[in-house]
RNA sequence: GGCUGAGUGGCAGAGUGGUUAUGCAGCGGAUUGCAAAUCCGUUUAUGCCGGUUCGAUUCCGACCUCAGCCUCCA
């Protein structure tokens, strides 16, 4: 039984989907005008387990994750560059794509534009004006925050509380409190036409007419970071909820913030944002992926590159015990009950991956012994880090691979023939008892980042 | 100031009203020609003060500290 906390009602409740097995997800993705940074992955992470877990499960998930290609920030960034808005979007998906197929990312089923909907949100502003919750002014479009006698309800926030200050429109809004969902054109900037005249959606209109679009009017799960819970999720549901019949996301999700082991917050505004291609340069992206599961989705979490480092280390071992048992083996249903079971607990991917480590050691133990549970234990190994798409290489493989640990760096000065001649060579020194000899090769090996692991079958070797 | 969440061992980070998280690091032992890897063991861990309880790290209250949000943010 699936437990999921619901960050709308503040409580855990028993997750049962509008039409199973089928199940709808909507996450909030990331506005297009700089590079993906490891606090975008932190929550991608997530809810990339989080989906490959409920397909695991047996709903026949619908992962939608939208891409904001319009806004004020896309603007100035493209003015900045002096290049088009769209070909600025267009670059930045290019990356993103890249870094998130190299972190191992599943793709979302649907990746909708803001660009790419403008008429379903021109038709979401109608029926919210029809229905007075939106009006008109000077070009705009605004919704009516105090029409909507629910507003604050995700953040639990009076209105009292609230204090904007945007000199810009406050002359054209009823009421300070109220939000564009449509702005009238600037002079060079992207536009286009609509009942108001020329202009652009405002931020939070793309996500309720494309999860609507794409979803339905009521749809199962809402994700996003918790620093988008207000004001854009708050709005978003402001908006369904007077706009359409449905009851819009039956279950919110919100992930914690990463922050930099100094203590801060990594945000765009604070300009230390970790980009995330420069992180997946320097480790493997196991384990990062690892490392980011190592907290529960809902967790504050602290991120520096020695911790990256540690994770990459805790993932050799893994590999490593994956590496000593033999082939074969089939799934052990218990160890898949307990995974699931901490899994069904929102999602607690922290205990999950302990049972992966847990696996870990019972192979380490029973190798050299029971051979059948060994291998039974690894085929379930496997079996569950698949469903975060982690453990899926060959051990030797990755074990061998450059800058699979520490992440020091690529040092590929050796080729494996090479290594294997040394290797030879040191044998040959060992069995005539030439330890010092022996030891000379093995430290300039070491030297190279080739770790020699001896045992009675013979020298392994892998990478540092 | 308001709202939300959190304070766990050297570091990161889970769970739990009484019983081992887990990982990394350190230390001791086994193993090894010596190592590495691995296994076993190990280091006064639950912010502070009260309360409830036979018993609280876990529940309740106050306090202290920290983080996020309060119309840029995953």
């Amino acid at each position: 039984m699936l437990r999921i906390f619901n960050s709308h009602s503040g409580v855990l409740e028993t997750f049962a989907p509008l039409d199973p097995p089928k199940l709808g997800i909507y996450v909030c993705g990331i506005t297009v005008y700089d590079r993906c940074h490891l606090g975008h992955a932190r929550s991608f992470v997530a809810f990339d387990a989080i989906v490959r877990y409920l397909r695991f499960s047996g709903y026949q998930v619908n992962y939608v994750r939208n891409i904001t290609d319009i806004d004020d920030k896309m603007i100035a960034a493209a003015l900045q560059n002096t290049e088009p808005v769209a070909e600025l979007a267009q670059r930045m998906i290019d990356l993103m794509d890249r870094d998130l197929h190299r972190l191992g990312l599943a793709a979302p089923d649907a990746e909708p534009r803001a660009t790419g909907h403008i008429a379903q949100m021109i038709d979401m502003i109608e029926r919210l004006i029809a229905a007075a919750h939106a009006y008109p002014s000077g070009g705009d479009v605004y919704f009516s925050v105090r029409s909507d006698p629910e507003y604050g309800s995700l953040s639990r926030r009076g209105l009292d509380a609230m204090q904007p200050e945007d000199p810009d429109t406050e002359r054209r809004k009823r009421d300070p409190l109220d939000f564009a969902l449509w702005k009238a054109e600037k002079p060079g900037e992207p536009a286009w036409d609509s009942p108001w005249g020329r202009g652009r959606p405002g931020w939070h209109i793309e996500c309720s007419a494309m999860s609507e679009h794409h979803l339905g009017e009521s749809f199962d799960i809402h994700g996003g970071g918790v620093d988008l819970k207000f004001p854009h999720h708050e709005n978003e549901i402001a908006q369904s909820r007077c706009g359409s019949p449905g009851e819009f996301a039956r279950i919110w999700m919100h992930t914690g913030p990463l922050q930099a082991s100094d203590g801060e917050k990594m945000s765009k505004s604070l300009g230390n944002q970790t980009v995330l291609s420069d992180v997946l340069d320097a480790h493997p992206a196991e384990a990062v992926y690892l490392f980011l599961l190592g907290a529960h989705y809902r967790s504050p979490m602290e991120y520096s590159d020695a911790l990256i480092a540690e994770a990459a280390r805790g993932l050799r071992r893994l590999y490593g015990a994956l590496r000593a048992a033999p082939p074969g083996g089939s799934v052990i249903d218990s160890e898949v009950e307990r995974f699931r079971t901490v899994m069904d607990d929102d999602f607690n991917t922290a205990e999950a991956r302990s049972v992966l480590f847990d696996l870990a050691r019972q192979i380490n133990r029973e190798s050299g012994g029971a051979a059948r549970r060994a291998a039974d234990l690894a085929a379930t190994l496997r079996h569950l880090g698949g469903v975060f798409g982690l453990l899926q290489a060959d051990p030797e493989d990755f074990l061998r691979r450059s800058g699979s640990g520490s992440g020091s760096g690529a040092r590929e000065s050796l080729n494996e023939a090479d290594i294997e001649a040394l290797i030879a060579e040191r044998t040959g020194a060992r069995s005539e008892g030439d330890f010092a000899r022996a030891d000379a090769i093995r430290d300039q090996l070491a030297a190279q980042g080739v770790v020699l692991l001896d045992s009675a079958e013979g020298t392994r070797w892998e990478r540092s």
